[in-house]
DNA sequence: GCTAATTATTGACATAAATCAATACCGCAG
DNA sequence: CTGCGGTATTGATTTATGTCAATAATTAGC
């Protein structure tokens, strides 16, 4: 948990307590917190942290021990496995409002995933007993949380299907969808992504991905410059996704 | 949820509303039920199917809209995810006293795989709104089936990069490992899975997997003789699991 | 107990994808 | 502006694994 550091956002936000649980989290993919009443809300802020971290550090690391469950304010991390032979598997990546638990909580509270900022991110450590505190007083939160442990079930059973079924066109243009559509929202979108963590995220070699992207390119499937990416035919792409 | 039956242990249960959620899950994996009190047990009797499945019936199958959690009382099944172009991914075999939750529950009710019956199976069919009714009264509860959901999350993503990062002998010395501690709990351990199935558990071609057995076998790792197998060498199984 | 139908095994071949290697590009420190 | 470390791109080659095809061995039906 080193690599600490305290910017203006953070300031606020611990003067007013107002920030992070209670304001930041309507938006998310979880919006797991949507079920508490103010007083729970207040528990759960006192006991929180709210950290920012700089781009390329280290926000959990795989195989230590914690109890933190991380919840995203602002920025973007992604969430990877770090396989032998130095062969990662990037799962997924995190951005405004996700809720991302899992690991260990609830199941020995070692960490089976790193998370690392890909922007600088302002997110904050909520401590798991804060949370199974308040199932007693509010249970329709402990649903919601399965609800989010059960959407990552179907998440990983359909990215473990894709990975094992595809050819790599197919999982190259997963990636791309995935980035346009869950993350970025946006058509040109420019990631801080290299060439390695897409090639991570769609399971083959650096060299494989830009090969693809250069046919994709050649198709006019997508444009390419630098880490811009648009996606001209979104039709195409699906297709292939579904293995053509 | 057609091909049900009833046999003598059914009508037995049927009688003494005893035998399985308070009796039969004392055991299993999930051991989900050892927080609840008898009144809350009854509520969970009263509520359940108990069902009986011949071998290759289908329990549940994938994409289709169900509210139930099945309960594992006796025999085999195979968790399988089935993909484009008739593959098939079998993500886990299920035995006495598992609780398979994940699918729909808790987002969307639409089930993201097929459970079907290896040996004849005995199984409770539980509605998810029983469940979620109990989180109310103990709270204990849903922190159980959250550790559930936890352990699963972390078994699919090791289950992931197994597949994706390691070579085929390694994936197959997974596999026998797998069913000789996790659900054979025996050495030479017979099965009524196919090669098929066993090649579907390995994301590899029946083939493939024949081949890499007649390796071990040449290589006095393993024995087989039909569908009974026996791991002679269970060190160098481990390290070719940990890829070498 | 015998034929039909699955399931298992083995071999020859094709190919998707990794590896190795070389070069090109870019952002940054001085 | 210039050289340096990392990232990206492209090509040549190797290799793991799938596909196709033929045969053997089991299991199931009559």
């Amino acid at each position: 948990m080193e690599n600490r550091t305290t910017d203006k956002a953070c300031e606020d936000c611990t003067k007013t307590k107002n920030c992070c649980v209670k304001t930041c989290f309507i938006e998310g993919e979880a919006n797991i917190f949507q079920e508490l009443e103010s007083k729970e809300l207040e528990f759960l802020i006192n006991g929180k942290q709210q950290i920012c971290y700089k781009a390329g550090e280290t926000i959990i690391k795989q195989n230590t021990t914690s109890t933190f469950v991380v919840c995203m304010k602002s920025g973007f991390a992604k969430v990877y496995v770090e396989g032998e032979k130095n062969k990662n598997l990037v799962v997924k990546i995190a951005g405004n409002g996700d809720f991302i638990s899992g690991g260990g909580l609830f199941d020995g509270n070692v960490q089976h995933f790193t998370i690392s900022a890909l922007t600088d991110v302002n997110c904050c450590l909520i401590d798991a007993s804060t949370l199974t505190k308040l199932f007693a007083e509010n249970n329709r939160f402990a649903i919601d949380l399965l609800r989010n442990h059960a959407k990552q079930n179907n998440y990983l059973l359909t990215k473990m299907v894709n990975l094992t079924q595809k050819y790599m066109p197919g999982r190259v243009a997963d990636t791309l969808l995935y980035l346009r559509k869950e993350i970025y929202k946006q058509n040109p979108f420019t990631t801080t992504l290299t060439r390695q963590d897409l090639s991570e995220m769609s399971n083959m070699t650096k060299e494989s991905l830009v090969r693809i992207l250069h046919q994709f390119k050649n198709s006019k499937l997508i444009k390419t410059q630098q880490n811009t990416i648009e996606i001209l035919d979104e039709d195409s792409l699906l297709s292939i996704s579904k293995n053509g």
